[in-house]
RNA sequence: GGGCGUUUAGCUCAGCUGGCUAGAGCACUGCCCUUACAAGGCAGGGGUCGGGGGUUCAAGUCCCUCAACGCCCACCA
């Protein structure tokens, strides 16, 4: 092939050359008619494409990057997909905040319904299908940007795989899922407390709780006794007072033998009330004696479930308190105080009760203010209330040890990368305290494939839910008609209900692989990519979208979905902080690359040891850009010499010792590589071209510049490393690698094959001359450094001390040292190892 | 309260199964326009490896303990 070397490399713009070249020769198209063993399947992570883009969605998909491109070469064929997570809230409330308007599944549809132009205040109510199609146009817009940036990234992806969470096949994947595991009982529903996001008006699971520290006040209250005496309780939520079932404290609490079993009114409402003992409470807590409502945290929950206790909610699912007086207050004052609070929220409600319990005397002394953990749905901005309704689960070993145990070893099982990681799932597991809610009370997602029938008196049958065929999926129970009925049946007593829920997207995203992989759609494809090879992803999902994947292919497959587990670090700003929204320091990738290039960037990313966590590091980029700019520089250098030369033709002693280290460097690179850790490939690629560049290159140019079979030698050698070193590049630096390939090699570097010793067999030699030499030639150069004069000076005298294989090795390479050095002779004495250098003049 | 991780030069980090005077880059200093590269190259200064204790011929590397920081989890009255 001509060589076709540019007199000025550049890395402008190879990024967009390149990318277009791969789309158009398919470089990254997945070949289907490769075998399991043949291929190397990634279940990537669907991105939220409602989220902004910032470097920690870079840093990830950088590292898996180069994992896809490390086995393309090693022989693999990769199974690369890409999905967009735009199922859920974040898309819902991403589309309520940028066209300003909300959900009222109560209006019907207006086909010719345009957004406004700026978001009006208050927002505009549009109806279900409405809102749901601006959902889809936004996303679709989001997709495009990522696109783009993954593009420009350089992800190898087969961009001919891709899928959305929201889209038909995913929901038909999701639904059939669900309806598999109704079938098996690993589904059920039931009417209970749940955790409840007043503003989003859904539940939410266990896995999407964070505690904030919250302002609060211990309010002391008093109750009173049977014979008059008085009990006193502390509360951080006075306004519950009126929706108490109970007290409780602990069994051998000392103060309150003689009351357990007993009864106490409270005050205000005057609601008779037992006094209980439970090994949950706490005698340091407070007066060690506790008010059990309905609910007001999950202690609460936990002490009306296990003491039988009767349901008294009073907030309501629109997180006020419910108007109407509860029939359990039946007293006139009581009455009374309850229509003070009526329809509040609970924090009005809650100054509300403490003026009113304070006039009455029954709140004693100020309250003592206190800062506690509350508990928070994790994308929301109110504290969770504990609402009863009725919700789908799935079993997730939180009520079943023996589920428990059998999903902690699967993830025993499981390869972690690093492997620290694997006791994160295994805590959570651990921890798990109930089954998996996945209903949720939102419109932008899979739907809940169900209807029930309902009774002569129109009430829904819970317990028979309808199910559709699995034919006619993906469905929308609240527009498809189920078998055996009419339309006109809906909503009728003796007809049926569509279920107006849908699931959580966690409840579609852990079917990635099944999704990725058409498991069922196409069987033959499923069965070439799963298990897959790897699951890469972050740290802070490893509760949800990990655990959740490994549990619905353990239902589904009775198998681990993948053989390793490779979880990221964590991205943090320059200063060392955890990046956030709130606090404003979100470093967006589209600058850095703009100033940087896609492949510092990309060096960066992969500069962060496996699982480490990692801080935005322009230096770091700094130094990528100037490797890629040497890659270019000595790779013009290297390809200057004429036509290819045949490896055979290396037979100086030098360049055999060159590439004796370099077989090292790529045995190294190689099984770091293999375990995944491409931080520790790139090291040892980076250090050892660092040291061709600046030690080998010097010795051999001379020799280069000439003719006849030294200099033969030499440019074969040249040749051979440059290749090499492209090849251990690709999969950190994709653009820079493969347009040096591209001015003398024929395809793209990316399908090459990754290097191996074997390459190197009968072409090496004695390291030692090349690494004696390249201290003796930087003896040299400090000496000249000393002298403060040019690296062009000529060296008078050189002597070098050494042992005899020191000396031996040197001498081998003499001509080469004489040439770089500047000298015209050097001498050897035995001894001490050292360089006398003596300049001319 | 429990767990995991981190703590090595001013900064960002390597240092694998313990072994010669602890490494890299950035920053800093000096020199050099040498025909691959001056948005570069060459060379140099700089560290009691978080504190304390222990094991060992030998510890940044193993054990114990304490501390700081980060993250995860926890029933938060």
């Amino acid at each position: 092939m001509t060589r076709n070397v540019p007199e000025k490399p550049s890395l402008d713009d190879l990024e967009a050359k390149w990318d277009a070249r791969w789309e158009s020769d398919g470089t990254f198209r997945f070949d289907r008619t490769k075998t399991r063993d043949e291929i190397f399947s990634i279940d990537t992570p669907p991105p939220t494409v409602s989220g902004s883009l910032h470097m920690g969605s870079v840093f990830g998909y950088v590292q898996t990057d180069s994992h896809a491109r490390y086995r393309r070469m090693s022989g693999k064929e990769v199974f690369y997909p890409m999905g967009w997570d735009d199922n859920g809230l974040p898309t819902e409330r991403r589309v309520q905040n940028y066209y300003g308007v909300r959900c009222d599944p109560t209006l019907r549809y207006d086909p010719d319904f345009i957004p406004p132009e700026t978001p009006p205040d208050p927002p505009v109510s549009v109806s279900r299908r409405n809102f749901i199609a601006l959902c889809h146009g936004l996303t679709a817009e989001d997709e495009v940007v990522f696109e783009n940036l993954w593009r420009t990234m350089g992800l190898s992806v087969d961009w001919k795989q891709s899928y959305a969470t929201i889209d038909e096949h995913s929901q038909r994947t999701s639904q059939k899922a669900f309806l598999r595991n109704l079938s098996r009982d690993e589904a059920y529903s039931q009417d209970a407390p749940v955790l409840w996001d007043v503003d989003f008006k859904t539940a939410v699971a266990q896995a999407e709780l964070e505690d904030r520290e919250r302002p609060g006040a211990y309010h002391r209250i008093a109750f009173r006794g049977r014979d008059g005496s008085e009990v006193l309780i502390e509360t951080t939520r006075p306004e519950l007072v009126c929706c108490c079932v109970g007290l409780v404290a602990h069994p051998d609490d000392e103060r309150y033998q003689a009351i357990f079993g007993s009864t106490v009114t409270s005050p205000l409402f005057e609601v008779e009330l037992p006094v209980m003992a439970h090994h949950l409470a706490d005698p340091e807590k407070g007066s060690g004696i506790a008010m059990i409502c309905t609910w007001g945290d999950t202690t609460d929950v936990i002490w009306w479930r296990e003491l039988d206790l009767p349901t008294r909610a009073v907030i309501q699912q629109n997180g006020r308190f419910q108007t109407e007086v509860p029939e359990w207050i039946v007293g006139k004052e009581g009455k009374a105080a309850y229509r003070e609070i009526s329809g509040l929220y609970p924090n009005q409600a809650q100054r509300k009760m403490a003026e009113l319990l304070a006039e009455s005397g029954d709140l004693r002394g100020e309250p003592k203010p206190i800062t506690h953990p509350v508990k928070f749905y994790e994308k929301g901005d109110r504290p969770l209330e504990i609402v009863s309704s009725r919700q789908w689960y799935i079993r997730n070993g939180g009520r079943d040890e023996s589920l428990r145990q059998t999903l902690l070893e699967q993830g025993n099982h499981l390869d972690w990368v690093p492997d620290f990681m694997g006791v994160r799932y295994k805590h959570w597991v651990e921890g798990l305290n109930g089954d998996w809610l996945i209903s949720r009370q939102r419109f932008f997602g899979v739907a809940i494939p169900l209807w029930y029938p309902l009774d002569a008196e129109g009430l829904p049958d819970y317990s028979a839910p309808i199910t559709p065929d699995e034919s006619e999926l993906p469905i929308d129970p609240t527009s498809a008609t189920p078998g055996g009925y009419q339309e006109s049946q809906r909503g009728q007593a003796g007809g049926f209900v569509g279920d107006p829920d849908i699931m959580d997207t966690w409840a579609t995203a852990s079917l990635t692989p099944q999704i990725a992989g058409h498991w069922e759609d196409d069987p033959d494809l499923f069965d070439r990519v799963f298990p897959m090879d790897i699951r890469p992803q972050g740290p802070e999902i490893i509760r949800t979208w990990l655990f959740s994947t490994l549990l619905r292919s353990y239902y589904e497959h009775d198998q681990l979905p993948w053989d390793h587990a490779t979880i990221n670090g964590w991205i943090l700003d320059p200063d060392r902080k955890k990046m956030s929204k709130s606090i404003g320091n979100v470093v967006t990738p589209l600058p850095l690359i703009e100033e940087y290039g896609a492949e510092a960037v990309r060096y960066w990313a992969c500069n962060g040891r496996p699982g480490a966590d990692t801080a935005v590091d322009y230096g770091v980029m700094k130094i990528g850009r100037r490797l890629a700019v040497k890659i270019l520089n000595a790779s013009r250098f290297a390809l200057s010499f004429g036509d290819d030369v045949a490896p055979e033709t290396i037979n100086q002693p030098l360049d055999r010792s060159m590439l004796s280290g370099l077989a090292g460097v790529v045995e190294q690179a190689t099984v770091a590589f293999e375990k995944y850790d491409y931080a520790k490939a790139l090291e040892v690629a980076e250090s050892s071209f660092w040291g061709w560049t600046d030690d080998y290159l010097e010795l051999v140019k001379a020799r280069a510049y000439g003719k006849g079979p030294e200099a033969q030698s030499a440019h074969a050698s040249l040749q051979l490393a440059l290749s090499v070193y492209l090849r251990l590049f690709a999969p950190i630096l994709p653009f820079v690698t493969e347009e040096v390939w591209s001015w003398w090699k024929e395809g793209s570097v990316h399908r090459a094959v990754w290097p191996s010793p074997f390459e190197f067999e009968g072409l090496t030699g004695d390291p030692n001359v090349m690494s004696r030499t390249s201290e003796v030639l930087s003896a040299v150069r400090r000496a000249k450094s000393d002298a403060k004069t040019s690296m062009r000076t000529e060296v008078a005298s050189l002597t070098v001390s050494g042992d005899s294989a020191t000396i031996a090795a040197v001498e081998r390479a003499r001509p080469d040292l004489l040439e770089a050095a500047r000298a015209t002779d050097v001498a050897f004495v035995e001894g001490e190892f050292g360089v006398e250098t003596i300049l001319a003049g």
